[in-house]
DNA sequence: GTCGATTTGTTGTCATGCAAAACATATTAG
DNA sequence: CTAATATGTTTTGCATGACAACAAATCGAC
């Protein structure tokens, strides 16, 4: 394969970008191909890939051998399966495609190293006395790369903002919590850690994760609500692929009108979702437990009998359902994936109030919707975030990321 | 290019489709570019392919005279550009490449025959006594396409339906003003006509439709909503594909919620946009004027002193803004486009009532969103549902259809 | 155990589709 | 009329994926 100059950017997403194809783009698009299947499951077999591309076996034996050679993949020739025939021979993603993940936050920014599939490789995290500013967020990525990642290549660096991201640019609009505004913050870290930075709201890494490996997987259109201390973040994901417009601000769902005569919210709208439902409010109607006693907080009052606390228990639950009839009767998702403080809401008191509300949601769309609870833990951003740059790496695998 | 076999369809039901490419996937991908060009383009010329294809000049002869031979498209050799060096010849479509869409209503079926590029090359109509039935329809199907197209090849039929539509199976869910339930459209035209079938809602499209040859034209986002005689329609799309979830059953905005304590809809909820925004209730503080009065009549009252007119005008105005807020947080779309008594509304009155609206939507989204008025007129529908045709046209050139 | 069936790996050959090179042609600028 | 420029045309080369033929490894039947 020829070398080819820096390596344009994957196509922006979504656009039908019906472009040419020279040979070059074949074999990537093959090896891409390849790679995709070992990443969302490792450990498939050459005879796994050979069914799942389309190819002839004697294609995918090149391809994974130049993935091979490239180091980018082992084949395992120890290979029990259970079947007639030849045993073929297992592909499993090394972790040399290492991808450094970042996630400021208000007490600490958070580090990891994220491999092919998903795996996280080593996590770190950098305290703050007070709320990070950019340079001190700088400072943090530089520590963390120096911990996590000292030497060895680092294919790029996936970042999940607290805030409004302009994903094409990096440039973080505003992280309300953080108080930043206008910070160019992808440039900023690349420069800094001369890598390639890919920066986006945190909720959109957070349905990509679930979407891909966690509670979504298998589904086409999903819907991620996160109920934070600050706020409901959201975001929406079609095949793995984010469906939030034109820059990728949409899927704020938190700020969906849910009651005219509402309170005003931080945003300058009346009567949104967020400020309906919050986990302040939850807290302090369970008289002021800690955050960390929530969810059993929850469960105990959910088993005693009917009291104030359920009724606005229940009453959160009832604005959440009517945020979510509009969204599905937008989106039509199939999964809506719920995390934070409103996946426990659910689980401790069920989704009868939410599906009574979605069941008056369009015929059609209101029988494909499901609600679900988050699947991925402490690693969902790390995952997410990672998986925005090996998006590239996985459309080009054989591209240095340099 | 060997000769395949009677072109798969597009994707085997059932086998996940390959993703892997080999080489007549990549001749079919860059004759595709090609087309697609001349589609989005008609009389662009061999170096204005070359350029946007990104291929080379001796690649896009070979294409272009493939399509040639294949009748898909012409050259025309006289070439009068304006530049400097040897005239590149203009590549046309021709009218050999036809789709025949329809759009049954409650008083007629409306029939047209597209070509590439979106060229209606001629329209007919079969009018209805009575709602029609699912038979009448398909009666009128088959009496239009032996008017539109008694002979020559037709390369699919594409129908705008009005009600809920799984655009995957073709089947019709429900069409609330013809009184349909769980009508299998899709399979019994393709029974009747024998041709190829592709259904949607109309909304989508109406989006389709003006996203790639309309008032969307060039944005990425677009979110479009239609405002009709029995409610609004609405959908959404990025780069001229629709973002309607699952099973294209999203985009309906008309039922988003606008009002705590509105009135209920008809779809089982209450305060629905639609609920509060109709053509109804604008005609009747009009004073009953018939519904063709009534962009004049808007305008009339417009220019007026202010009265109980201008304020129900306005009522409307501001719910419509309330949908809109919540719709731009959660789709970030770069043009709203709105069609039928929303454009007329917004045409005579002005976008200011929407503008204060949409301020107070979220920083990013609201500096992206920008309100315009539906470009294409009475072909609307007849241009997007043969897009939909056209784009598995588009994907396989050379693929006969049948 | 041995043999056949089956599946997959391996190797070498072939066809094909795009790029590059070299030449030809048509238009504009001066 | 000449130079510059852009594009068309033709030929050649090469990369790449398919295919065919053979080899290897496993299972099941007897």
């Amino acid at each position: 394969m020829t070398p080819r100059p820096p390596t344009p950017p994957a196509h922006p997403a979504g656009a039908p970008d019906p472009s040419g194809s020279d040979r070059d783009d074949l074999r990537r698009r093959n090896l891409a191909a390849v790679l995709h299947a070992v990443h969302l499951r490792d450990g498939s077999t050459r005879a796994d890939l050979t069914r799942e591309t389309g190819l002839h076996r004697s294609t995918v034996r090149a391809l994974v051998a130049e993935l091979v050679r490239a180091g980018i993949v082992t084949e395992d020739l120890a290979a029990p399966s259970g079947g007639v025939g030849r045993p073929s021979p297992r592909v499993h993603a090394t972790d040399a495609t290492r991808v450094l993940t970042l996630h400021p936050e208000l007490d600490a920014t958070h580090g990891a190293l994220v491999g092919l599939g998903g795996r996280v490789l080593a996590r770190a995290r950098v305290p703050h006395d007070a709320p990070p500013t950019p340079d001190d967020a700088l400072a943090a990525a530089r520590e963390l790369r120096d911990r996590l990642a000292p030497t060895g290549p680092l294919r790029g660096v996936g970042v999940a903002a607290p805030g409004l991201v302009d994903r094409r640019t990096g440039n973080v609009v505003v992280a309300p919590h953080l108080g930043w505004r206008d910070v160019p913050l992808g440039p900023l870290l690349a420069a800094a850690l001369d890598a390639p930075v890919t920066v986006d709201n945190d909720a959109n890494c957070g349905v990509v994760a679930e979407a891909l490996f966690g509670a979504g997987r298998g589904a086409r259109a999903v819907v991620y609500l996160n109920g934070g201390a600050s706020g409901i973040g959201g975001s929406a994901a079609d095949g793995g692929v984010l469906t939030v417009g034109a820059h990728g601000f949409g899927g704020e769902i938190g700020h969906t009108l849910v009651r005219s005569d509402g309170h005003p919210c931080h945003c300058g709208a009346d009567g949104c979702l967020e400020t309906e439902v919050s986990r302040a409010r939850l807290l302090a109607a369970l008289g002021d437990v800690p955050a960390s006693e929530l969810e059993p907080t929850l469960a105990r009052v959910v088993a005693a009998r009917p009291s104030t606390a359920l009724a606005e228990i229940d009453r959160q639950l009832g604005y959440l359902g009517v945020a979510l009839r509009t969204v599905v009767n937008v989106l039509n998702p199939e999964r809506i994936v719920l995390g934070g403080f409103l996946a426990a809401l659910v689980r401790t008191r069920g989704t009868a109030a939410l599906d009574a509300h979605l069941a008056r949601a369009l015929p059609g769309a209101r029988d494909d919707a499901r609600v679900v609870t988050a699947a991925l833990g402490a690693d969902l951003l790390a995952v997410g975030a990672a998986q925005l740059v090996l998006r590239d790496v996985l459309a080009d695998p054989l591209s240095t990321g340099r």
